[in-house]
DNA sequence: CGACATTGTTGTCAGCGCCTACATTGTTGC
DNA sequence: GCAACAATGTAGGCGCTGACAACAATGTCG
């Protein structure tokens, strides 16, 4: 017979829910039926989080920290040189984008939320990330000059664009490296060709 | 006292459920709150739409209809020049996008689940459009070479970003013309700058 | 005009999120 | 060591939803 209080249920929560949205998606997420795979009452789950959406919001905040951790882990395995480590950020984000193609979703959506503090903050580190790259990039002439935030704003749609065209199957994940190829030769194709391949 | 048959309910239906998704998002519409505005019971809309999702899948074709609609009408206007025609094209797609966001992310999602074969028929003019494009930007020599797919997926990745990040608030919509511009600019920027401007 | 398809209505079901009341367990101050 | 209290679980119920079935009104056509 399992004790009467659980213990762990923060966490096996935000196990369950995690493994739930990749599997079917925010929308079938419910927790009552999280409370049954855990095996605790239905109302249990209010006790850690007061509704539906604050358990997304944490799922998001948790996301972005990952995602962060990604990145800067292939960055770090990428080397010195700026063009390789461009095109291993980008292709590292694209990839968590196609991983977890629902959580991804679910923390942009839940970033621009009323009362959603908590989840920019969270999103802060991984931006800081992609805008310092940006920054490096013109300082070296390898980016177009102007404003970073405009240049940082394409750069970084593209990246979420090819990642909703693989989730939508508008195209084929073996594509990737190749889109990842054509859209970095795209940022870095406006500074003269010389030694644009080299860095 | 209205007439037992409504006559247009299918018509009137569609109609509040563009409404809706327009001010509340795909979650918050319902078929018996859609009923109720109508005037008619909450069983009368299984006539038509026998579940949630057909409605859905007829708003997405709808959808896709008036998005090719709009981008043929703002190539139309652009004139003869091929990058007139393609910056056209990006801010029409972008303002529909982001006009109708929710929508088009109907669109999307409905577009790659199983058995959405109308859906992916209604789609096929727009991007048949997209597509032409590209070709002919190849062929006038405005586009990098290569596999027109490659080119066009991206530059397609980069278009739907742009609209993802202003639905998202990661860009003020004040922001659209100047993306819009940096993004032609990547496209077309990789072929030597002569001439860039002035088609 | 009568058979039949179409398009409505009413009623019901299970599932959901959210809420309240209550039970059990862990912790802390006397 | 134990009483008070906070934390965390259970049980039950509310109103909402989508889906379904049975029935009623209406339009159509032989």
């Amino acid at each position: 017979m399992p004790p009467y209080h659980h213990g762990q249920l923060r966490t096996a929560l935000l196990e369950a829910a995690e493994r739930s949205l990749r599997e079917n998606g925010e929308e079938q997420l419910s927790l009552r039926e999280l409370a049954r795979e855990i095996g605790v009452s239905h109302a249990a789950p209010r006790r850690h989080f007061p509704d539906r959406q604050s358990l997304l919001y944490a799922l998001a905040e948790t996301g972005f920290a990952r995602l962060d951790e990604q990145l800067r882990a292939a960055v770090a395995a990428a080397g010195e040189g700026y063009v390789p480590q461009l095109r291993a950020t980008v292709k590292a984000y694209i990839t968590f984008a196609t991983d977890d193609a629902a959580l991804l979703e679910l923390m942009f959506s839940s970033k621009h939320r009323p009362g959603a503090e908590q989840v920019v903050a969270a999103a802060e580190p991984a931006f800081t990330l992609l805008y310092g790259l940006i920054v490096r990039g013109q300082a070296e002439g390898r980016l177009a000059a102007g404003d970073p935030e405009r240049i940082g704003l394409v750069m970084f749609a593209t990246m979420q664009g090819i990642a909703t065209l693989i989730n939508t199957g508008l195209a084929r994940p073996e594509l990737l490296d190749d889109l990842v190829e054509t859209a970095v030769e795209q940022f870095v194709g406006n500074v003269k060709a010389s030694s644009v391949r080299s860095g």
